[in-house]
DNA sequence: TTCATCTATTCACTTATGTGTATATAACCA
DNA sequence: TGGTTATATACACATAAGTGAATAGATGAA
C-alpha cells in the first residue's frame, strides 16, 4: 500500500470483503448469525471447529466490517452488519448451483449421445 | 476433500467462489469483462498487469466457471459466464462503502463531540 | 517451413492463510 | 481472593497463493 491510487485502494478493500468469504467455515459462521446472533462457543459448536479457530475466523469478519463484536457478560455476542452479505452469498450460490446443473447436463450428453 | 458430506462439499465449492473474487485483480478483470469480452492480452494491459499474470488470473476464474475461454485466431476470446458475479460484487460494494461511510461518520464525532 | 503474435506454463521465490496446542485475558461468582 | 467460564492470542508449523522472468505451445501469415 505504498502510494496507490484511490481507486486501486477502494478495489483493494473491495477483495478484502470478498476475501472474508472465501473459507468455508466462515461462509457457514455469516449464514449462521444471519438467523441469530451468538457467541463465540456456540458457534464454534453450531460449526464443528474448535473455539480458537470460530474466534479467529470471526476476528477476521469483523476486520471487515463485516460482523460486530458486543461483550454480554462473560460471552461476546457476535452479529452481522449488513444483511446484503447474505444476498451476496446467495447470489454466488445461485452461481454455483447453475454452474452445477451445465455440468450435469454435459454428463447426460457424454451418457446419451446425439441420436442420428 | 476425504470423505466429507455432500453439505461441506458444497460449502467448499462456495468457498471456491468467492475465493475467485478475493483479489484486487481479479475484480477490475470481472469488471472489465462485464463490459465487453476481450482476449488475454488487452485485459493486461487495461488492468495495468503483466500477461502471465492475467492469463493465470483468468485462469482460476475459469477453473471456478466464472470466466470461459473460446478461441478466436491467434487470440482466446474472455467473457463473464454469469451477470450475477456482478451483481454479487456491487453488493459488496454497497457493502463496503456503508462501512466507509460510517467510520467517517464516527471520525466526525471525534473531530466535534457532543456539545453539552 | 519460417517468422511473428498471442497465450499458457514452469521455476524459484516470497508472502499470506489456517490450524492445534497451550496460555493469556476478561468477567462473573462464591 | 480464588475458582470457573468465555474469549483472544502466541507459537510453531504446513499449505496456499501470487509474482517476474523465461520459455513452451498454438495459431496465422508469408
Amino acid at each position: 500500500m505504498v502510494t496507490q491510487s484511490l481507486t486501486q485502494e477502494i478495489t483493494q478493500l473491495h477483495a478484502d470483503i470478498c476475501s472474508g468469504l472465501a473459507d468455508p467455515r466462515r461462509i457457514l459462521i455469516l449464514y449462521a448469525l444471519s438467523e441469530k446472533a451468538s457467541n463465540v462457543s456456540d458457534l464454534a459448536v453450531a460449526i464443528g471447529i474448535s473455539q480458537p479457530a470460530a474466534s479467529r475466523h470471526l476476528n477476521i469478519l469483523r476486520e471487515r466490517g463485516m460482523v460486530a463484536a458486543q461483550r454480554e457478560g462473560q460471552s461476546v455476542i457476535y452479529t452481522i452488519t449488513d444483511e446484503r452479505i447474505i444476498q451476496a452469498l446467495d447470489l454466488l450460490r445461485a452461481v454455483l448451483a447453475n454452474k452445477l446443473k451445465n455440468q450435469a447436463a454435459l454428463v447426460e450428453q457424454v451418457a446419451e449421445p446425439p441420436s442420428e
